[in-house]
DNA sequence: CACTAAACTTAGCAATCCGAGC
DNA sequence: GCTCGGATTGCTAAGTTTAGTG
């Protein structure tokens, strides 16, 4: 197939495009989405409207996607801009290809402009630096002593160095938890000399304070440092940056996440690791694969040591792994979230989300037959798709017991995690959540449910004990097939990301009202994204000064109504002034006393709403929603359609992670 | 199909930074 | 200039998904 199309003004054409192109492949549409977002206002929402893929019976049975081969798309536009858009595995004549605008360059290139690789290639060229290893260690002084059994003991410098990593705990609720000190002091005694073990058998009888004492007062004289040591040591970490923190990828200068190897340390996982405590051994060269483009300069180990080995995998995305010690699981270095594989990867995941929406009415209805199944496993299944989708729970793959701390997500939900309630609070047929998901944080929620899952849910408990699995007959693997079959690339967590965003844009709809200044409008976007989080059970520990900076923020918000008042009655008395005077002088003495009183008024008011957005924030963290679940391209057209300035909304990092959006997103988008 | 390894995203907390108010 | 406290960044653990294997 060929289709030429020369548009006289490319906003209007794109669509209809993709509307005619929906209809033979569905993956076309897709690249022209990705055209037409940046050819021009990014028109998506313009698409078709669903039906021709999902709603519509006729159009199920037949496969969504046929033979590419057959595809050469060639656009040819007139305006300045042109790009081509073609089936990934076929070549369009040379010709036609026109040079990408250069000198453009670093400053800001915009990969969201450029053509994306074919599936798996991941990058073409690929140099770096090789990481950056944890400074070694340095012994302590002679004066710093440890203690055993009451009586000072020097220790060999390996033993030495474990013992700091518990010393620098001391403080910490953890060191005095069993298992924590019973692995710490398993590992402890691997790195001690045969005289040392035979000595050390005890952990209580183990002495830190000294050592600890000394680790405080020098973080304490780290920060007494003088302006030049500081400066002497940023710049350091500039030179450091500098040199290893980028790489270059395909032709551009891109930051690298996270290029320093991670120290050697005391492992502490979240909530009740079995695992506490264990040494995390230091990383040496000998650890690391280096991953780079053959034809690169290839990053050299440090001197006297050699790398575990160097492989040119252009598949992958990383630079640097190493397997860590406490899982045995692999570690990466990656590059940063700003950075065109990354941003492309986002971009992607948002556009799963967005087909979503287009059928997931029909997924909906789906499910809610499939309660009524006769078959154990289709029930199961569809119960444990409508908490996803309902209640967004992560989708919940098996742990291997004693290796990490007991959390569950939804397939691995266990008996004991749920509580039927056939009436609660004046509310039919209520399940009652309670467990410890991601991170071990607790997930409690009453949710009314219908009448179908409630008595599907009594007959998956029936007979069963509270540590069995609640879908005893389902795990992630069988559910994401199923989801792959209801629509391509259809896995559990997108359901987490298309009701986040979608949950997202209904709320500012809602709140934002058009009469209100800028604060109590970007008040109303953070209580959107706080509807998210809540959803998405994104919570934090109350921060511990907390109450102090409530109290703070109150008595700031007492002194700002003092001063209203006391403007207030300037301006009544400068009034009264200026009606008995009539002169020009007091009429202008009034004038700005009036905007003396604005001025405190908005003043006021901004704090009024920083105390509310503050305590409705107690408990709830924002951020992770905002990096990982909202569309940014909800927020910037929010943004736009109100006039907010986006820094309001997003911060440094954030700008730059999500350029692609702030680009290409206009007023109108639409998830 | 079950199992495991690999790759990559998502997560909360601690350390550090930085600017407003003294 | 200095200090306090909120904002930002860094860190790395803990998830999900995919790919590979027998």
């Amino acid at each position: 197939m060929l289709l030429i199309l020369i548009p006289t003004s490319s906003d209007c054409k794109i669509p209809i495009l993709a509307w005619k192109l929906s209809q033979f492949d569905i993956e076309i549409v897709v690249e022209l989405c990705f055209f037409a977002s940046f050819c021009s206002p990014p028109r998506i929402k313009d698409e078709p409207d669903d039906d021709g893929f999902y709603a519509s019976p006729k159009e199920d049975s037949k496969p969504l996607k046929r033979p590419r081969e057959d595809d050469d798309i060639l656009l040819i536009l007139q305006d300045s801009k042109a790009k081509k858009v073609k089936s990934k595995d076929k070549k369009v004549p040379e010709a036609d290809k026109r040079k990408k605008p250069k000198k453009e360059e670093e400053q800001k290139w915009k990969w969201w402009e450029e053509e994306r690789y074919p599936e798996g290639i991941k990058w073409k060229f690929l140099e770096h630096k090789g990481p950056v290893f944890a400074p070694p260690y340095e012994p302590l002084p002679e004066n710093v002593k440890f203690y055993y059994d009451g009586k000072v003991m020097k220790l060999s410098t390996k033993a030495e160095e474990v013992a700091t990593f518990f010393a620098k705990m001391l403080d910490h609720e953890y060191t005095t938890k069993e298992i924590f000190r019973k692995n710490f002091f398993k590992d402890w005694r691997k790195e001690m000399t045969s005289e040392e073990k035979s000595t050390i058998t005890s952990l209580s009888k183990c002495d830190f304070t000294h050592m600890s004492q000394y680790f405080k007062a020098q973080s304490e004289a780290r920060k007494q440092m003088s302006k030049e040591e500081k400066q002497k040591i940023k710049e350091e970490n500039e030179r450091l940056l500098k040199e290893y923190g980028y790489c270059v990828m395909d032709n551009h200068k891109e930051r690298i996440a996270n290029f320093k190897i991670e120290p050697p340390g005391l492992f502490r996982g979240r909530g009740n690791h079995p695992k506490m405590g264990m040494l995390k051994r230091r990383i040496m060269p000998e650890d690391i694969i280096i991953n780079c483009s053959k034809d690169s300069k290839i990053p050299a180990p440090p001197p006297g040591h050699k790398w575990k080995e160097v492989r040119h995998d252009n598949k992958v995305t990383w630079l640097v792994s190493w397997t860590e010690n406490i899982q045995g699981s692999i570690k990466y270095i990656m590059l940063n979230p700003s950075s065109r594989i990354k941003g492309e990867k986002d971009w992607q995941k948002y556009e799963t989300a967005r087909r979503l929406k287009k059928c997931v009415d029909k997924i909906r209805n789906q499910y809610r037959e499939d309660w009524k199944s006769k078959e154990m496993k289709v029930r199961q299944r569809a119960v444990a798709l409508y908490f996803i989708d309902k209640l967004a729970l992560r989708a919940g793959n098996e742990k291997e017991e004693g290796e990490t701390a007991d959390t569950v997500g939804c397939c691995s939900l266990r008996v004991e995690h749920i509580k039927l309630h056939p009436e609660l609070d004046g509310q039919e047929y209520v399940v009652e959540f309670d467990f410890l998901g991601k991170d071990s944080i607790r997930y409690y929620n009453k949710v009314p449910v219908e009448k179908r899952v409630f008595k599907n849910l009594q007959l998956f408990m029936e007979n069963k004990q509270p540590e069995d699995d609640l879908f005893d007959r389902l795990n992630t693997s069988i559910l994401n097939k199923h989801l792959q079959d209801l629509m391509e690339g259809l896995t559990a967590k997108v359901f987490r990301t298309y009701n986040a965003s979608i949950t997202l844009q209904q709320q500012l709809k809602e709140l934002t009202n058009p009469d209100d200044n800028i604060p109590a409008k970007i008040l109303s976007y953070n209580r959107a994204n706080r509807a998210v989080a809540i959803l998405c059970n994104h919570q934090r520990a109350p921060p511990k000064t907390f109450e102090k900076s409530m109290m703070n923020l109150q008595s700031k918000i007492d002194a700002k109504k003092e001063q209203l008042a006391d403007a207030r009655r300037e301006l009544k008395s400068a009034k009264a002034d200026a009606k008995v005077r009539r002169d020009e002088k007091s009429k202008k003495t009034v004038e700005s006393k009036k905007k003396a009183v604005q001025r405190i008024e908005e003043q006021l008011m901004k704090l009024e709403v920083q105390a509310t957005d503050r305590e409705e924030n107690k408990q709830i963290a924002l951020g992770t929603s905002k990096l990982n679940y909202l569309d940014p391209r909800i927020s910037v057209a929010w943004c736009k359609k109100w006039g907010i300035p986006i820094e309001k909304i997003y911060n440094k990092t954030q700008r730059e992670k999500f350029a692609w959006a702030i680009d290409m997103a206009e007023e109108d988008y639409e998830f």
